[in-house]
DNA sequence: GGGGGTTACCTGTATATACAGGTTCGACAC
DNA sequence: GTGTCGAACCTGTATATACAGGTAACCCCC
């Protein structure tokens, strides 16, 4: 495929130039990029190279741009239908309704086997561990209980977790590639039901997800929803956006 | 935006074109569409507008393109990470199990309040209602109860359901442009506990599924599946192709 | 008959050029 | 001061042209 040397083509080059830039924190959400005219005078190719990387950037909703005016870093882009569910801060506020926040706990400890296996850690080896509450209302909506990577997040204890919500602060400063979910339906342990103020023998929807930078894990959450407060949704419509509901 | 006669952009027309002809039927999974010299000739368009098209068809995964060979329409394009499920079979046999397919009802029945709302019918109007169950090894995964609007699939009740089931006919003969899933974390009712074979005390997940085309509702189809046989899942590589599991 | 090369056709990429239309801002006239 | 016109710059689209490389079928030669 793109094995021999010419290297990769010319528009695929650009991409990754912005791409990277981006990713490395460069070029935050909203930074100005380069005109078209200033990329054709730096990597010293046409105009239509320039045009078809930045369309594609767009359709891959990391650049917007505005006919007359320049191209721009698109915002945060976490999203491919389920994952937009990902800051239920900002889902509880776009119904207008009051967010609040609790951290529970938050150390270093040994890593669970399970935990060690889904993370790719060495047996024995230490991990951040948090778990915190989300109301909707004053009502508890999501616990979450989150595994971190030390490797990729070193400093993650270091944060003001009471304050600052986990996912906050970790999709704006650590950007994942890749990641994957999984829904459970599941009855709460006893502890869950009274941190979630809700009868034991109700269901959870449990959505356990992981994401990885490079191949490499970051982080292990999983939210148990209680269900009668709580759904997963997504739509979808064909040459439109996907929409979280 | 394109409010002026101008109409739309050449590429876009080409697009449309394309796309009506697959949507219609015309152009079947694995047809062999125009080349692009073809398709100059036939619009009397440039060749790197007809490029653009079909690039950006192929994006859009509805076009397949072979570089020496031609273009050809894409297999079925059901997806949108959660929603490959909509397959359980093909999902059952690509783990190597037996699938096995039971039809419990088919019926014509006057719409019950819930179900006349979401599929937008008249208060009094009949709907295609049936219930069948999806066994993998002989064991209940899926509970499939189902509504079907009789004004979009008048012949559903002739299908020989009892061989064929109901999303394979659906999923190649009445092509969708939206969808919406909810999940939801429920219990299952006596009845319900009994078809699964499972202890109704037991959470399920509720799949709740709706697809439109053209922006009328085709089906409202809700999968219930025992927690301890079925999870959910949906991986996702940024630049890469999503992934059930 | 089988093997190898030629040819015709296809897609993929890259370029120079052109025109349309949006935005911004400053200069000039009133 | 205010308003209008225009220049400078931006993206969006369309075209003709070019070369590369993949594929398949056919033909010719051995």
């Amino acid at each position: 495929m793109k094995r021999d040397l010419p290297s990769l083509a010319l528009y695929e080059q650009v991409k990754e130039y912005i791409v990277r830039k981006i990713q490395d924190g460069s070029w935050p959400a909203g930074h100005r990029l380069p005109s078209e005219h200033e990329l054709v005078v730096q990597f010293g190719i046409s105009r239509m190279t320039v045009n078809r990387a930045l369309r594609e950037l767009v359709t891959q909703a990391r650049v917007v741009r505005v006919a007359g005016v320049g191209s721009f870093v698109a915002e945060n882009k976490p999203q491919s239908t389920l994952l937009q569910i990902a800051n239920i801060a900002s889902e509880i506020r776009a119904r207008g309704h009051d967010y609040g926040y609790q951290l529970i706990t938050a150390e270093r400890m040994t890593s669970p086997a399970d935990v060690t296996a889904w993370l790719d850690l060495r047996s024995g080896e230490s991990v951040f561990h948090s778990v915190c509450l989300h109301l909707e209302n004053g009502v508890p909506v999501q616990l979450e209980d989150r595994y971190v990577n030390p490797r990729v997040v070193p400093d993650y204890l270091d944060l003001n977790l009471s304050n600052l919500q986990p996912s906050e602060y970790l999709v704006r400063n650590v950007p994942f590639d890749q990641i994957e979910h999984l829904v459970d339906a599941v009855l709460p342990t006893a502890e869950q039901a009274v941190r979630l103020a809700m009868p034991a023998v109700e269901p959870c929807l449990l959505l356990t997800r992981r994401t990885w930078t490079r191949t490499v894990p970051v982080t292990l959450v999983r939210c148990l929803h209680p269900a009668s407060r709580y759904r997963l949704g997504s739509r979808f419509k064909a040459d439109g956006n996907p929409r979280s509901g």
